[in-house]
DNA sequence: TTTGAAAAGTGTGAAATAGACACTTATAAA
DNA sequence: TTTATAAGTGTCTATTTCACACTTTTCAAA
């Protein structure tokens, strides 16, 4: 029947997390060792259970401020998994968000009780359960998102240099772009600051500084832009 | 807790579907008028809850059929639906889908019982629960997902004109197209086939008839190509 | 039988965007 | 002062997108 609230039929829901980050070289993400049944000792994605008393955005809010430390962090839900199977243990659905964060200014946040541990996309171990297919799932969709939206930038520091956000898209995309292309390109979308800083880490020269302007961006939007990457 | 299975955070898990059908002037949405509580009488989706023994997928094909007496529909999961109130009744959290299907060809198949009722999307009545809510975003993702893959086709007849073609498009998109940039795009994607047959219902002079080759398309996807309007 | 009405069908040129490509500059360290 | 290293910068070509209007076909009405 359609309209039958059934007590039988309810189900467990989890909240998954495939969280970004990026490391001024390749994009990561960040797993934890299980110390704790079923698939103790292997490697995972963070997770918990919705609670009675929140929407799932606050529920993966609250499983990746137990992990990082971190409120007020970049979140979106991108699938539902409900293979009957896919946690041999008991039935789960598991609703799967990514988040980005910026490793290089929170790194110590992270709680050390988890074990966790931040791998290259390429290199990373195989997951328990069906994670390894919510990660490829995560990064369908952080693709599409960055080619659309100014979502790089909450993976990199407040301050970056134009290296550092190519090296980010390139990660991203998984793709090669030609420098002067990629500044000219970024510099046509006219939502960056040119700060008088630079960076001397990465060369004798140093590189200009640059942030996102949010302010700027968000008035152009509201002028009809769309950012395009 | 991370690990712990918990009885009493259970939760009833709800499958919703957008129903898209299309006309040959507008696209349109399958609603159902309630003859059960709550919200009795009023439109609404239609919807389901999941069972144990079959995942999201099945869920949703399941409430189609019942509904539209059809198998083999396309069906896309978008998004999971979960404010704490969103059923007064009891709390439940909404996997939601969409579902395009042919009007023309199947509209006999409509279950009676439900007094379902197509709508065009902006002469939609106002609907329970937060289901305008994801409407609007099952428009949104039909679009993205309608201007890079051939989706379009699930809801044509199996034998339609470049006139049908384009209505559908600029329905989907919500925009106007010229005629001859229009053609010459389809054309350039070169997986179209053009039948001796012409449709007279539209004009004197008739229009060809086209179908949508899909042994040709697959082959061009695994040689690289990537469908785009 | 001729004429008119209505939609189908068709191509070109201009503008904008994407993509390939290489040399100069600034600076710190040797 | 020399050298090594990454930063910074512009042009030309190819491709794609967009604007735009007349001819054809056929049925129905005069």
């Amino acid at each position: 029947m359609l309209n039958n609230y059934n007590e039988k039929d309810k189900v467990l829901l989890a909240v998954d997390c495939i969280i970004f980050g990026f490391d001024n070289d390749r994009l990561k993400i960040l797993l934890i060792k299980r110390d704790f049944e079923p698939e103790k000792g292997k490697w995972s994605l963070i997770g918990g259970f919705l609670k009675q008393e929140e929407n799932l955005d606050d529920a993966a809010s609250r499983v990746l401020k137990h992990l990082t430390g971190l409120d007020d962090v970049y979140l979106e839900q991108f699938y539902t998994f409900s293979e009957i199977d896919r946690d041999p243990q008991e039935r789960t659905i598991s609703v799967s968000y990514y988040a980005l964060i910026n490793i290089e200014d929170h790194n110590n946040e992270l709680n050390e009780q988890f074990s966790a541990q931040w791998f290259s996309i390429d290199k990373a171990p195989k997951l328990i359960f069906d994670h390894d297919q919510m990660v490829k799932h995560a990064i369908r969709r952080l693709r599409y998102r960055a080619s659309t939206k100014p979502i790089g930038f909450e993976l990199l520091p407040e301050k970056f240099t134009m290296k550092q956000l190519q090296n980010l898209y390139e990660s991203i995309l998984d793709t090669k772009l030609d420098k002067r292309n990629f500044i000219s390109k970024i510099n046509s979308l006219d939502v960056l600051i040119r700060l008088d800083e630079k960076d001397m880490e990465s060369s004798r020269k140093g590189s200009y500084l640059h942030k996102f302007d949010k302010e700027k961006y968000d008035q152009k939007v509201s002028e009809g832009f769309t950012f395009k990457i």
